[in-house]
DNA sequence: GTAGCATGGTAAG
DNA sequence: TTACCCTGCTACG
């Protein structure tokens, strides 16, 4: 389940797997079924994430785009010892590469709001609708700053538009605030450069700390459950946070209630002093 | 058993 | 603003 570390992990993981090698494309399921006959034999030669979008370069100037969504999920299983198993429940697409003389790989996709057949054009259009990715080594952190300088939205509004920035969830929105003791209804116009300059810097920093562990983890060391001696409480990413669903649980740093309210049709969470 | 919710986003009205 | 997409988990009865 998906913010924008989930996919640049998961470019590497495909990458890993099927990096170079043919692979067999299939819909178990049926919803891809053309696109994944048109696509069966190609060579697999890369994946990218901008955001929590997910392209794969199957040569030929053909892309599959995927956004996970809400529920998506998207499983590698590299290293396979046996025979691949069959497909289990609703499989959106699956990859397999295998009898190359390396490790047989299988990837399976589901519940996905997108996957779909694009030409390099059509990348580049999606793309273009999107912000900055703090992910990303070719990111450009003064276009988000352009945006959220003139923008009299909610800082935590802005954070989530995936046009100002692309990646960032309803976890990292919450937890990037609160590190920066930023209230989530300032408008971004209230914002000082030097205070946005630092948002992207930590969120650079969380993220990639997100990819190469697969969860979210934004509490400092002084807070940590050994520090404090209380009770590790991981949240579904496996990780510590500060705020994400602590909602009338004390804050790890003043003891006042978290509390939540909804923003964007999401719910947020902060500490109010 | 099943209602409700979730790390997301689009399209219709 | 609302409906919808279409999966998995938890809380509740």
């Amino acid at each position: 389940m998906p913010e924008g570390h989930t996919l640049h992990r998961l470019a590497g993981a495909l990458a890993d797997a099927f990096g170079g090698r043919v692979v067999r494309v299939t819909s178990p399921q049926g919803r891809f079924a053309a696109e994944a006959a048109a696509l069966d034999g190609a060579t697999f030669e890369g994946a990218e994430a901008w955001g929590k979008h997910l392209f794969c370069d199957l040569g030929a100037d053909r892309y599959v785009h995927v956004h996970l969504g809400l529920y998506g999920k998207h499983d590698v299983h590299a290293d396979e010892a046996g025979e691949v198993p069959p497909p289990v429940g609703q499989v959106r697409m699956r990859l397999v590469a295998g009898g190359d003389g390396r490790p047989a790989a299988y990837a399976d996709l589901r519940g996905a709001t997108a996957c779909e057949l694009v030409t390099g054009a059509g990348r580049a259009a999606i793309v273009a609708r999107l912000g900055p990715d703090p992910l990303r080594e070719d990111a450009e952190p003064a276009r988000a700053w352009a945006r959220i300088e003139r923008s009299r939205t909610p800082i935590a509004a802005l954070l989530m538009d995936q046009k100002v920035l692309a990646g960032v969830g309803n976890v990292y929105r919450a937890e990037v605030l609160f590190r920066h003791r930023l209230d989530p209804y300032r408008p971004g116009t209230s914002l000082r450069r030097r205070q946005y300059d630092a948002v992207w810097a930590d969120l650079v920093d969380l993220m990639r700390e997100g990819v190469r562990t697969g969860r979210i983890d934004t509490v400092r060391p002084e807070h940590t459950p050994e520090a404090m001696g209380r009770e590790p409480r991981r949240d579904d990413h496996g990780g510590e946070v500060y705020v994400y669903r602590r909602t009338g649980q004390p804050c790890f740093v003043c003891g006042t209630a978290v509390r939540t309210a909804e923003l964007v049709a999401r719910n947020l969470f902060w500490c109010p002093r």
